[in-house]
RNA sequence: GCGAGAGUGGCCGAGUGGCCAAAGGCGGCGGGCUUAAGACCCGCUCCCGUAGGGGUACGUGGGUUCGAAUCCCACCUCUCGCACCA
């Protein structure tokens, strides 16, 4: 029979269908399993990459199974938020790209794009057309009866729930926040929305109030701390500029500027607009040293960005030291602005940053000479002003006349800084990209401040809750525990609404809705009673019946809602999670929110139990993309190799936590690897068992039962660990190279050897069951009557481990690995060959030395003691330095295990084998009995070889 | 820049103090099987070597150690995340 993944694929999904083989209810595990994986968003299909997220939990969950644990294992689908919207929108439009990727890469027919056009109803089609039917045709074991998407009723009285006692808990706050923001649609957008600009970083520029009288000029600048060496400023001469009434104060800037203060809830009026033209040969006043500076005309300054009114600093900015050189030399422009040149020409840069990276007081200068910058055009210019800002930023100190700042480095002192004088009231700020985003409706896109409401993940006694979830919690790999621990301190808080998009409205005000990453903290939880809450009526569905549900009746005033505390039984019983399986990409948000809300919201009791992370996917060495249709479809990998196959290489080819590389050769390298143990396992299967007294198991056949324990341990191991690659890799690999082995050193048709293979097949197929539930249960149910996720998980039998048999063929393997050696580098094809033993004394020295150990000279010093040794004197010496080294190889056991091996009985076992192998006779003779000088060449474990 | 992870043979990838010239796979070479191809099986695949040996090697440069791919320091390179995007 050949390997049919397909036929038999279908028969145990439609098995598990009918017999709803995964449904979990509560029984009487006492440490029940629950794991669980972030839910799909169906923006669009299923690649293999996802494929591969949901899989491990799946292999967790069912080696759990197999372990004989109740296990529950549930999926839902997360619509919140705007992408669908985004994607549907665009589908309507009729966008090249969108339609091409719904055709060309997730090959939606025609006929059905109409369907797509609701956002539910393109969430449903990829729900039902690609992650369920992949899902199934994977062998997830999934509980289908508690899915849900996000934008169920019942599940948004469920969030709304948490956010009502957020709100109680203290846990959220009202104020203002930057958004991008579409000036064309007056609404906040993603980056999803965006045509240009979607790397634009949001900046924070510091503005200097310089006073021209009583109005300001506010110079925008990223390098606040440079405000002691400024020595001019900037405008463009023909920008538009104007006179505004900013929250009271009268400001001097860039008509684009007054328009982007508006959004950021400036209060702005313009008073007049003028030229920059006008601006040109003032003189305006540092609001922190008093200093006049004159301002320049320069073409450079770009009105759209910040304020459009820049200051220069060319000590420390190749940029403005190259601009200032420029302008010296262009008198007659000067002129033509009426400036007098000579008062240019006074101009000295003012040094303020010491950093011995240059060797001049002036860093611009020395950078534009290193890089040999000589125009302003220089592309090197870019290149020089960057390594001025890091090397100062990073290694600069402030000169004395920071008074108190003086001697700090500049990244230590910088924010504190700029606060100081703004509060002060000679600096300001506001936000804006760093460059141009436009978007997809051609509007310019700004930075806007809008009220919103938070998450205070910065709040000491949050973060220092869910310190100690991480503290308590299991994470796989260990490495990432650290990488939480940071995030947490790191964050501070969240804006948790959106203006629009599917999703749970904010209880209190809906006009708002509860943004993606802010509605799926602890929908875990939900998924214990997504099923039966189903039969509440939604109005029911209050504050106290979640109360009553999640916290117990005690929580509630008078009599607590009877539907909810059945359903919480459910919920006792399954809670907490036991591992949550997400993406390493998801540490810095989705999976610290996850520990936040857990700790606000639950007792410490169902606090998370452990994380494990995923690695990212690549497809042929390049990242996967689905507007570039570089992606692979699980449907098609399914149907091309055989579920089974999928899933042995997305878990075998790198641990969960490692990237992995999906690679078609691969792939169908480990198809045929499937192939192979398939076709093997069935001639196993179909040998008729022998009968118990006909098993007479020899030193072989003890050896692969050892070897197979050892297996059996280290895959356990594994499995404990998310080790999904040394699982299989050690319990397939690995053991193929054992019964390779096994196979050369026996006749495998005896009786012992069908019986020893029969073992073998049904303890592997138990190990590997998880990984390749399909074929595992095609096989073991052949072969043992029942599928193997019936049986048990396996135990290592310790009356089956002998070190002493695994330590001999260990020294079979190496006297053949030893002739093969020979028989190369002498290129000759022995017909003979002649193995020496080791003669008695050198055993006795052996001995001495295993139980010495590895100090020479103690050794040396017992040995000669004895009268028979001491006569072979340098012999013995250098023996003892040949078997130390080897003895410090061994562990105890294999040293004990070692010494009561009897070398001659061993070999002259082998003899036949070694006879087959190199096809020539073989003869094993103690060194006492040879006459061949050869054999005094022969130490402990290592004989004298001598071919002919 | 900040935070995290990683650099091993032609390629992928194990290996975290001596069993390491370094598992396994891919690719390549030779052989077997076969009418033949594929599949399968066996062996080889850093350099030198007509006896199981020696040399060089694990990003680069130092160091610790009797001994380093493995520990320490510095540097270089790459990947991911850096916030409102799921």
């Amino acid at each position: 029979m050949t390997y049919e993944p397909r036929r038999l694929e279908r028969k145990w999904q439609e098995r598990w269908e009918d017999g709803g083989r995964y449904e979990a209810d509560p029984g009487d595990d006492e440490d029940a399993t629950f794991v669980t994986v972030p839910y799909p968003y169906p923006s669009g299909g299923m690649h293999i990459g996802h494929a591969r997220t949901y899989t491990v939990p799946d292999v967790y969950a069912r080696y759990r199974r197999l372990q004989g644990d109740d296990v529950l294992f549930p999926i839902a689908w997360h619509v919140t938020g705007t992408p669908i919207i985004g994607a549907v929108n665009r589908l309507q439009k009729g966008e090249e790209e969108q339609l091409s990727v719904l055709r060309d890469t997730y090959n939606v027919p025609e006929d059905e794009l109409e369907e797509l056009e609701t956002p539910m109803g393109f969430a449903r089609y990829f729900i039902e057309n690609h992650y369920k039917r992949n899902m199934k045709s994977l062998g997830l074991s999934i509980d289908w009866r508690r899915e849900f998407t996000t934008n169920d009723e019942r599940y948004s009285k469920f969030v709304t729930w948490q956010y009502e006692t957020l709100r109680e808990d203290d846990r959220l706050e009202k104020g203002f926040h930057p958004v991008k923001y579409c000036t064309e649609e007056e609404n906040p957008v993603t980056t999803h929305d965006l045509l240009e600009g979607e790397d634009a970083e949001r900046q924070e520029y510091t503005l200097v109030k310089f006073g021209l009288g009583d109005t300001k000029v506010p110079m925008a600048t990223l390098r606040p701390e440079t405000v002691r060496g400024v020595t001019n400023a900037y405008v463009k001469p023909d920008g538009r500029y104007v006179e505004a009434e900013v929250d009271g104060e009268t400001w001097l800037i860039s008509h684009e500027a007054a328009h982007k203060l508006t959004l950021q809830q400036r209060d702005v009026e313009i008073v007049e607009e003028f030229s920059g033209e006008a601006l040109v040969g003032e003189r305006v006043e540092n609001p922190v040293t008093g200093e006049d500076v004159l301002i320049l005309p320069a073409d450079f300054v770009d009105p759209d960005n910040a304020t459009g009114v820049v200051m220069s600093v060319p000590a420390h900015s190749p940029d403005d030291w190259m601009a200032l050189q420029a302008a010296k030399a262009d008198e007659e422009r000067l002129r033509e602005y009426g400036i007098d040149p000579a008062e240019v020409a006074e101009i000295e840069p003012k040094a303020i940053i010491d950093v011995e990276a240059y060797d001049d007081v002036f860093p611009a200068r020395a950078a534009v000479e290193e890089h040999g910058i000589t125009s302003a055009d220089d592309p090197a210019l870019e290149e020089a002003t960057q390594e001025v800002y890091n090397r100062e930023f990073h290694a600069g100190t402030l000169k004395d006349m920071y008074g108190e700042d003086a001697g700090a480095v500049v990244e230590d002192v910088r924010d504190e800084l700029a606060a100081r004088y703004r509060e002060s009231g000679q600096f300001d700020a506001m936000y804006d990209f760093s460059e141009p985003v436009v978007c997809r409706c051609g509007g310019t896109v700004e930075v806007a401040e809008q009220e919103t409401w938070f998450l205070t993940y910065n709040d000491e006694d949050w973060k220092a809750l869910a310190h100690e979830v991480v503290s308590e919690m299991d994470v796989v790999p260990e490495t990432s525990r650290d990488q939480f621990d940071h995030t947490i301190d790191w964050l501070e808080e969240w804006p948790c609404i959106r203006n629009y998009g599917l999703g749970t409205k904010l209880p209190w005000d809906d006009d708002f809705v509860i943004e993606p990453l802010s509605d799926s903290t602890i929908y875990m939880a939900y998924y214990t009673i997504a099923h039966r809450i189903e039969d509440v009526p939604p109005e029911e569905l209050t504050a106290e019946f979640f109360d009553a549900l999640f916290d117990g009746p005690e929580a509630v005033e008078g009599e607590a809602p009877e539907r909810a505390l059945e359903l919480r039984e459910e919920w006792d019983y399954w809670y907490p999670v036991d591992y949550r399986v997400s993406g390493n990409d998801l540490i810095s948000n989705h999976l610290t929110f996850f520990l936040f809300h857990h700790a606000d919201l639950f007792e410490r009791a169902n606090w998370p139990e452990g994380v494990a992370i995923m690695g990212m996917g690549l497809l042929e060495g390049e990242k996967m993309s689905s507007s570039k249709g570089h992606v692979v479809l699980p449907a098609e990998a399914i149907e091309e190799y055989g579920a089974d196959t999928v899933r042995f290489f997305l878990l075998n080819s790198a641990q969960p936590w490692q990237d992995y590389d999906w690679r078609a050769d691969e792939v169908a390298s480990t198809r045929k690897s499937l192939n192979r143990f398939y076709e093997r396992a069935e001639e196993v299967v179909d040998l008729d068992t022998p009968a118990r007294e006909d098993v007479e198991l020899r030193r072989i056949d003890r050896w692969l039962l050892s070897k197979l324990q050892r297996t059996v341990e280290t895959t356990t191991d594994a499995m404990d660990e998310f080790e999904t690659r040394s699982a299989s890799q050690e319990a397939f690999y690995r053991f193929e190279e054992d019964l390779r082995w096994y196979r050369k050193r026996t006749d495998t048709e005896r009786p012992a050897a069908t019986w020893v293979r029969q073992e073998v097949l049904c303890t592997r197929l138990r190990l590997l069951a998880p990984v390749v539930p399909f074929l595992a249960n095609e096989l073991h149910e052949a072969l043992a009557g029942v599928p193997v996720e019936d049986a048990a998980w396996p135990e290592v039998d310790h009356d089956l481990v002998s070190t002493r048999v695994e330590v001999e063929e260990e020294l079979i393997e190496s006297l053949v690995d030893d002739v093969r050696d020979i028989v190369e580098v002498t290129g000759t094809d022995p017909e003979s060959i002649t193995v020496y033993t080791p003669a008695d004394w050198k055993g006795t020295v052996f001995e001495t030395v295993a139980e010495t150990g590895t100090d020479v000279g103690a050794v040396m010093g017992k040995v000669m003691q004895k009268e028979s040794l001491r006569e072979r004197g340098d012999a013995v010496n250098d023996l003892v330095q040949d078997l130390v080294a080897d003895v410090r190889e061994y562990d105890d056991e294999e040293l004990a295990a070692l010494e009561a091996v009897d070398e001659r009985e061993l070999y002259a076992d082998a003899a036949g084998f070694l006879a087959r192998e190199f096809d020539a006779t073989v003869d094993v003779v103690p060194e006492a009995d040879a006459t061949d000088e050869k054999a005094e060449q022969a130490v402990p474990f290592r004989p004298a070889i001598r071919l002919e």
